[in-house]
DNA sequence: GTAGATTCTCAACCTAGCTTTAGGTCTAGA
DNA sequence: TCTAGACCTAAAGCTAGGTTGAGAATCTAC
């Protein structure tokens, strides 16, 4: 068993916050001797849940409405599969949002390198046709739904 | 040249939102017409800018001080080359940390597949070393760190 | 047994990023 | 001319997710 300032370095969350979720009801179980928390390892597990779930954008009301199935028992079991399933779902939607950022950003790098280079972005008029091959590729990645609508516009 | 109807359209973004962002000064050169903004390419590509900023973790007042170095000029290139490398360092880190969560994910689903399967979560006392190798693969993909850090406190 | 660190509660406060509201102007069509 | 729709500003309001502060109890080491 844990103090709060213990699992505040555990999981290098402030004290505050630990109080926080636990007064949400994201602890559940939680025990305390004479006023003082004490944490096991099913509160380890919740903060560990938490953490994924709220990566994955969950707000804490849903976290705490999984944790109330938790405590339901085995009648929410599949209320709490199709939960992550569908965070499942949104994370490969992030990833694959931060991969397009990405391409945006590599873009970008190697415009300003180019300007950092020649010292002026006159190296940039007449975008995207006057790019040499490497710059045309990064701008293509980054623009690549930019074509994608304008080809929507057009006749197919 | 567009209006900010025509512009909330382009990118899915409320008219409030628009404008919320050019009193920001997020917008730099944008022209009126007898009080109505007119949006020109400038401002499309600061909007697509915002986007990709905003998405990979930047605060509102770090892209209006992006766009005032676009303002200054030549002696900002490499100011804005380093924001987006630094920017380029934070999203990788946000995949990989995506990545983890997944496999947290992943691990949830296969868990809460098998107790939908036996209606308990007896197949799950003594983790990990109850489980058959699928469910264990998965376990110790969404434990690495805790594997690691533990690895920390054993002597070489 | 006393000092210093850690814990507690409860309420107030904070920040980012919008959104809403109230009241007003401008422009195009019937 | 009248009306509908799109635009404008300024200020207040909202939400999520905490953080901070005051005041008090408790635990730990010397």
């Amino acid at each position: 068993m844990y103090t709060i300032g213990q699992i505040s370095r555990m999981f290098s969350l402030p004290v505050s916050t630990i109080r926080y979720y636990d007064k949400m009801g994201l602890l559940p179980g939680l025990e305390r001797t004479s006023g003082t928390r004490r944490f096991g390892d099913d509160q380890i597990e919740a903060l560990r849940v938490i953490e994924c779930l709220k990566r994955s954008g969950l707000e804490l009301r849903d976290i705490k409405r999984f944790m109330d199935w938790c405590q339901e028992g085995p009648s929410t079991y599949d209320d709490r599969l199709e939960l992550f399933r569908e965070q499942r779902r949104k994370v490969d939607e992030q990833i694959a949002e931060l991969e397009r950022t990405r391409a945006m950003i590599d873009w970008k790098c190697w415009y300003y390198g180019q300007a950092c280079e020649w010292g002026s972005e006159e190296f940039a008029v007449d975008l995207p046709d006057c790019l040499p091959a490497d710059g045309r590729r990064l701008w293509d990645a980054a623009h690549v739904d930019l074509t994608a609508s304008m080809a929507e516009t057009t006749p197919a």
